[in-house]
DNA sequence: GGAATAGTGTCTCTAAGACATTATTCT
DNA sequence: AGAATAATGTCTTAGAGACACTATTCC
């Protein structure tokens, strides 16, 4: 066998909604190379460590909370020769989507961490050092049209959640507002997608909402539609 | 900078549809590793070259087709600790649309290669090398959800092609029939999906069909429905 | 003419989108 | 009472699916 060594790593685009904003974990970087400048949280994967196990060890590491409930998905690898300065590495990127974490972030080693709008940092491809940019508009794409097609938008919510919560989440991931109305009506009517739990708070004011918990649905018939 | 040293190698799903039958391209593997075993192409990512441009190259070396005009995109990357015994092999896997090719399958390096039809392999989970049966098995997913919403059917076409043939694509990739007006409908009717040439072929038999180029669509609004 | 394939039209029903109205809480 | 939010209902229209019919070729 005949290969050319290569450094492997993750890279982590952390996505969550917090206050009807959407909202990416970034890092300052601590160390050379792009010292002080903004990035997605990463590592390079150890030996004897699958892809998902290392993405998931990160995560743990920037979040503080244990991932086994959080959703996690392989977005896209990323090899072209020189995206590293330090030699050849090809990162694996990694899309998770966490509910507004009761936790703030734990301060990761040599780096501060923080919630930066999405859309702050799409409009700016300077921003991010690497190829990070591009990480996170194709991750960020993903999530996006995920959301059409599968109940994943109840990954940001919190294990209960009212229907104008979760409207919340696609109205900041798109961007777009809803009609309330016609959202009640697809969100509880789409077969598997949300359960009611007979429950009712009054957490957003008003009259009391129902709370739901995500349904067993793995895509939804038929999709949402973005504006 | 420490980091474990891997083996960064593409395979690649290369798909076809060749008279209703949709097919893939597998080599028997004439080097051990799982010698004489069936399996995917691919080959080890080089120093100083891209993932895609690895890809693409594996790609000319199969089908012996200049690979310019070929529809080639990332599906996921494969990277379990012990899936290759020869030691730590991270794979990214392509999925490859190629249309019925008039040049038979250029015999590769120390390997046979034959076009087999995807259901007989997806069935026998233990007919390929490796866990290629799982490459296989997320690239025609990836394959086939895609042309509900893209145009992509049009690169397992010719440059032109009648609408019957545009059918037997969705019909074999699939594998459910599809009502043939219906059809006609949609993929005429459908914004930038086909773009009619003007002139007719009776190559099919019966009343000359019309003949169409792929158009510039990008997306199908609404997309086309799996049965 | 008969077989084969291409293409158009019609009907029904589901569901999206626009929008009105009622319900239940808090201050 | 008034503000705020939740929930249900109605109307219109686009489009999917089922299916009948016409058109143009080859034999």
């Amino acid at each position: 066998m005949d290969f050319e060594p290569m450094g492997v790593a993750t890279d982590l685009v952390i996505l969550t909604v917090q206050a009807g904003s959407f909202e990416v974990l970034l890092i300052r970087r601590g160390i050379p190379p792009h010292k002080g400048r903004w990035a997605l949280p990463g590592g390079f994967v150890r030996e004897g460590e699958g892809l998902e196990a290392a993405a998931r060890r990160e995560l743990a590491e920037e979040t503080g909370v244990g991932s086994e409930r959080i959703h996690l998905e392989q977005v896209a690898t990323y090899g072209e020769p020189g995206r590293d300065p330090r030699g050849r590495v090809v990162s694996v990127a990694h899309l998770a989507l966490v509910p507004d974490l009761p936790t703030p972030v734990a301060g990761s080693d040599a780096a501060s961490a923080s919630w930066i709008p999405v859309a702050d940092v799409l409009v700016d491809p300077g921003r991010l050092a690497f190829d990070h940019h591009r990480i996170l508009t194709d991750a960020v794409e993903r999530a996006r049209a995920k959301l059409e097609y599968s109940p994943l938008a109840t990954a940001f919510c919190a294990d209960e959640f009212t229907v104008s919560e979760l409207r919340g989440v696609y109205e900041a991931v798109w961007g777009v507002p809803l009609d309330p109305r016609n959202f009640h009506r697809k969100a509880t009517r789409t077969e598997g997608f949300v359960e009611p739990l007979g429950a009712t708070t009054t957490r957003d004011g008003g009259r009391p909402a129902q709370l739901f918990r995500r349904g067993p649905a793995v895509t939804l018939h038929p999709p949402l539609t973005r504006g």
